[in-house]
DNA sequence: CCGTACTGCCGGAACGTTCCGGCTTTCCGC
DNA sequence: GCGGAAAGCCGGAACGTTCCGGCAGTACGG
């Protein structure tokens, strides 16, 4: 089953075929859809490695994830929705195993680099942005290195914004936060800092903050979230954003004598499935970890296919990728509780 | 950089070259090691595309993941051991993201597939061993269908008779333990479960066993840790076998007022890097997710090779991963009470 | 000294695709 | 009616590798 099948069962040419089904060259259309209407009937698949021997393309894309953050589900999603797009482009994923010891010079098999949540010191992802790959960076790298290709954000300071609005709405006008600590000082927790601090500056609140290791054990999150409640005295809202810390902080909480909804709301900066099923469900982000690998994955593929263009010279791209705010009963004070103005 | 300036270098034609570096042919020992040196001095690296089209091989492995245990840090593991040792044999990983709804005839794009934790009644599983690609799975598949090529086995049992062992020589007689659900019913589970029922015939104890889905809450985790302490009463250790229970046992029984190391013993039948740092910390069995990841690829490989051969026919090939048990705190007595035969 | 077998090496074809250049046919302006 | 341009299609080469068959040269038994 080979192009040459279907041109003959089309009875044009090979090179006609070739040219109908990857859209190049002069065909007329009624020809290109009988091409067409022969591949799929015969169900003619390309052959990759022929494809990718005659356009010295390798016809693989690699996924670096920062050492410390594998335990966490978002990035096992997040590379499963760089495969499936990546495949549809009839690349591979390669998963980059790199000793950071000897990042240097990677010998690279792939056409196109993905970096989710560069860390600004990484070594790993300094040598990649050196190598001569494209690279397209998931949030922005605030390190040092050439700029990346691509870049793919979302916008966590917005989103932020609105689940702070939202805690306010709630009735919370002093929430705390427990963010990543400086072993993980990727682009989105500094904006997830960041913000948090401004708001509260504009809204008058004193901003309580704890940090913590992203691969911390339980019982450090626990102190955390303890350090951080007795910390500040009036405190009446928590935001986690470390990956599973919400459903630490939930039960933590409650130990401590202060369970979420008595008049303590408790909301994640990362959505994960858990986060639906515990009592009470837990206000969350969803950073929607599958589309997130999709929409790397095409923007890569993208400018590997030259189909995406910088805007400017050495400017690199940048696409949004949206996200979304779940509202769930964990950020609802009490029903006996007049929510606006409570305290 | 091609396989013909290798061999004009050596002074030999591309046959010979490629003969010499593949093993392949009739060359002479002398001309081997030339060909051999001007390819490393040249840094050659053959591409990978040309060797997949001329040997008709696709030049990817698939990788299947059952679904709900996606969130656990093994698997993140496991995956890039296999995308490791794979991308040493030349070939890239791509992860399987099929539709269980439509798994009926998956385009499969890949020379072989690795199954990790086949579950019985995973559709998708039955669909891959179904399709014309060699399998390897990870643990013995326990459902219907075609045998697989190869199955990568550890030996879960005598682990688990290991760990039971050490428990008792530490002076627990009584072990409680948690097992997944039968949401997640795989050749793994169903081992450490028979194992510890059998050991507990063997030696006179009383059977205490709760099960809780992979994918549980921490909430649910708790419950079920509690229920299984006030259900059997002279509990004197707690075996976890989902991946992360045994950190959420910690606390719990730290809650429960039955704090681990007073009088009451702790271990994981997975470890993680967290245990290590817990306090105090867990005892457990190290899968060595890594390596299990490379054998599993190194056998899929060796099988699509050749040079693995199954011993009879239609019978798989089976390798032992060897895996380890990592004597933490967690499972001593305390200091003040003598350990052997307390109680 | 011949026939045979074996060793060491090589030329060329093939894998399935893309792409360059060229061929025929049609169309249009004058 | 004719030159030129453009549309529509095609043949053949090329990508880098492997592998089949073959060709010298040597060894050796008879």
């Amino acid at each position: 089953m080979t192009i040459i099948d279907v041109a003959r069962h089309a009875g044009v040419s090979k090179t006609t075929a070739s040219d109908a089904l990857s859209g190049g060259g002069r065909v007329s259309p009624e020809t290109r859809e009988r091409i067409a209407a022969a591949a799929a009937l015969l169900g003619y698949v390309p052959n990759a490695a022929a494809r990718h021997l005659r356009r010295s393309r390798v016809g693989a894309v690699g996924l670096h994830v920062p050492r410390q953050a594998m335990g966490m589900g978002f990035y096992m999603e997040f590379a499963f929705g760089v495969a499936e797009r990546a495949r549809e482009a009839g690349l591979d994923l390669t998963l980059l195993a790199l000793d950071p010891a000897q990042a240097g010079r990677p010998r690279l098999r792939v056409d196109g680099v993905i970096i989710i949540d560069p860390l600004p010191d990484d070594p790993v992802t300094g040598a990649l942005l050196s190598a001569d790959v494209p690279v397209v960076t998931v949030g922005r790298h605030r390190g040092p290195g050439p700029a990346p290709a691509g870049v793919l954000v979302a916008d966590h300071a917005a989103m932020m914004n609105r689940l702070l609005g939202h805690l306010h709405a709630a009735g919370a006008s002093a929430p705390g936060l427990v963010v990543p600590d400086d072993g993980f000082r990727s682009d989105w927790a500094l904006l997830v800092r960041e913000t948090y601090e401004r708001w509260c500056r504009d809204h008058g609140a004193t901003p309580v903050v704890r940090s913590v290791a992203v691969d911390a054990t339980p019982d450090t999150v626990d102190e955390v979230i303890r350090d951080l409640v007795t910390g500040g005295p009036g405190l009446d809202a928590v935001i986690c954003a470390p990956d599973g810390s919400a459903l630490r902080a939930l039960s933590t909480l409650k130990a401590l004598g202060r369970p979420v909804g008595d008049r303590l709301l408790l909301a994640s900066c990362v959505a994960s499935p858990s986060m639906e099923l515990c009592d009470p469900p837990i206000t969350a982000i969803d950073l929607r970890p599958r589309r997130y690998g999709n929409s790397a994955a095409g923007l890569l593929t993208g400018i590997l296919a030259g189909t995406v263009e910088p805007e400017e010279r050495g400017r690199p791209v940048e696409r949004l990728h949206p996200v979304e705010l779940l509202v769930r009963p964990s950020t609802a004070f009490r029903a006996e509780t007049a929510p606006p103005r409570a305290r």
